[in-house]
RNA sequence: UGGGGUAUAGCCAAGUGGUAAGGCACCGGUUUUUGGUAUCGGCAUUCCCAGGUUCGAAUCCUGGUACCCCAG
C-alpha cells in the first residue's frame, strides 16, 4: 500500500467547520478526498434522521469543491469501543465523556485506517486545535480561538495520530470560517454548529439513557437527610445538575433552587443541596485513572500547569504529581465547581494540550484522600 | 362531632375593597461536538365551592366543603 503523497482524506461531518477544511487544503494543493462517516444506526424514531442531513450537506460541499466524497460506517466500531464503555461508566455512577473516546478510537484511529486503505498518508478534522511543533516534537496545541478550543476532546489521541492530521480552522478564529465559508458559496455557510455526542446528535437526554439503563427510582435528601423528592435513577443525574430534579418550594427552605452535590449508590440515594455555591459542590483536589499523554509519556516535570476539568471551562492553576499507577494527583489553586469523576481532566502547558485522564475522586484540602 | 385556624399555579408564598408580587419546578429559545452549568423568554382573566353587598371583591357578608391544631 503506497500512500499518494500530498493526499489527505477530511472527515467531513455536514458542518461548515469540516467544508471549510476541505477548501482550506484545497487552496493549501493538497489532493483532498471527503470520508462522512455514520456511526450510530440506532433509530428511536423520535428524532428524525439528522445524519440524512449532514450527509446531503457534505455531498452538496463535496460538489461544490470538485472533490469525491467516500462514505464508511463504523457503528459496530463505535458500539464496542465508545458506547459500551459510555454505558458502563453510567452504570457505575459516574459521568463519561463519550466524545473523548470517540477521537481516540473512531476519528484518529478507525478513520485514520480507513484513509491509508483509500491511500491517504494524512487526515484531516474540523476541530479547533492546532499541531506544531515545540522543544523538537509535533504538539498538540490549543486553537487560536479560544472561544472554539476542542484539544480537550483531543488531549487521548495519541501524538502519532496527531502528527499524521491536519487541522486547517485550528488557526482560525470561528467567524473568519464561516466568512470563508460564505465567501465560497458553501452550502454550510450559516448552518448551526450541531451539539449532543458526536454521531448521536442532540437528544432528551434521560430518555435517551432510560433506553439503555432502566430506572432506578430512590429518594432525593439533603445532607442532613431530609427526603426532599424522588429521583429516576442516579445515572441519570450528574454532579452541579440544576435541572430534571423536580424539586417545588418547600416550606421551610429557602427559595434557592438545588443542585445534585453527590450520589450514594449504596442507599441509591441523590444528595442535593441549595444555592449555586453551596460549599459540598466545590472541590479543589482529584486524581484520575491512568493519564493518556499526548506524547506518549508524562511530562518532563511535575508542578505547576494549568488544566480543565469539562469543556469550555477557562483553564485553571493547579499543582500536579503523577502517581504510581499511571494516573495524577491535581491540587487547585481555588477550589474548583462540580468536578465530576468520569469527565476527565486535561492539563496544559501554556498552549500545549499535555494529554488527561478520566477523574476517579475528588475531595477538598480539608478532608482527607479517599 | 366542642373550640380555634387555614384554603391563592405542580410546589412554597405575597396580597385584607381598586383590577393576582416573587421564588422553586416545568416548558421553549440562546450558549455548547459529552453530561451539566449559565442566560433569555413563557407559565392563574382568576384566588376551595355557591350565593350576597359594592361602581369595583382573592380581600367584606351568608351558607357549604376540605384540611390542620387544641380539646377529647
Amino acid at each position: 500500500m503506497t500512500a499518494t503523497p500530498g493526499k489527505v482524506i477530511v472527515g467531513m461531518s455536514g458542518g461548515v467547520d469540516s467544508s471549510v477544511s476541505a477548501l482550506l487544503l484545497l487552496e493549501q494543493g493538497y489532493q483532498v478526498e471527503g470520508l462522512f462517516m455514520k456511526n450510530w444506526d440506532e433509530d428511536d424514531g423520535t428524532e428524525y434522521c439528522t445524519a440524512k442531513d449532514d450527509l446531503a450537506d457534505a455531498e452538496a460541499v463535496c460538489e461544490k469543491l470538485g472533490i469525491r466524497l467516500h462514505t464508511a460506517n463504523f457503528a459496530a466500531e463505535y458500539w464496542d469501543n465508545v458506547f459500551e464503555h459510555f454505558l458502563a461508566e453510567y452504570r457505575a455512577g459516574r459521568t463519561p465523556n463519550p466524545d473523548i473516546l470517540c477521537n481516540r478510537e473512531i476519528k484518529f484511529k478507525v478513520f485514520l485506517e480507513y484513509a491509508e486503505m483509500l491511500g491517504a498518508d494524512k487526515i484531516a478534522t474540523g476541530h479547533y486545535v492546532r499541531q506544531g511543533v515545540r522543544g523538537g516534537r509535533p504538539r498538540l496545541l490549543k486553537g487560536i480561538d479560544v472561544n472554539k478550543d476542542q484539544s480537550y476532546f483531543l488531549h487521548a489521541v495519541p501524538e502519532a495520530a496527531i502528527a499524521r492530521t491536519l487541522f486547517p480552522v485550528g488557526e482560525l478564529e470561528k467567524p473568519e470560517v464561516r466568512a470563508v465559508a460564505e465567501r465560497h458559496g458553501l452550502a454550510t455557510a450559516k448552518k448551526k454548529d450541531s451539539t449532543g455526542i458526536c454521531f448521536i446528535g442532540e437528544r432528551r437526554f434521560r430518555d435517551f439513557l432510560q433506553q439503555y439503563l432502566p430506572a432506578q427510582p430512590g429518594v432525593i435528601e439533603t445532607p442532613e437527610g431530609d427526603v426532599i423528592g424522588e429521583h429516576m435513577g442516579l445515572m441519570y443525574y450528574t454532579l452541579g445538575q440544576r435541572q430534571g430534579l423536580g424539586i417545588g418550594g418547600l416550606a421551610d427552605f429557602p427559595e434557592e433552587p438545588w443542585y445534585v452535590a453527590a450520589k450514594d449508590l449504596e442507599r441509591n440515594v441523590l444528595v442535593a443541596v441549595q444555592g449555586k455555591h453551596h460549599p459540598l459542590l466545590y472541590s479543589d483536589n482529584l486524581a484520575t485513572e491512568a493519564m493518556d499523554w499526548v506524547a506518549g509519556e508524562p511530562p518532563a516535570r511535575e508542578g505547576r500547569f494549568t488544566a480543565k476539568t469539562r469543556y469550555r471551562q477557562a483553564d485553571v492553576p493547579c499543582r500536579m504529581q503523577t502517581l504510581a499507577d499511571g494516573g495524577v494527583e491535581v491540587h487547585f489553586d481555588d477550589p474548583q465547581r462540580a468536578v465530576t469523576p468520569g469527565q476527565s481532566l486535561v492539563l496544559y502547558d501554556g498552549d500545549i494540550c499535555l494529554g488527561g485522564g478520566v477523574i476517579r475522586a475528588t475531595w477538598k484540602a480539608t478532608e482527607p484522600a479517599a
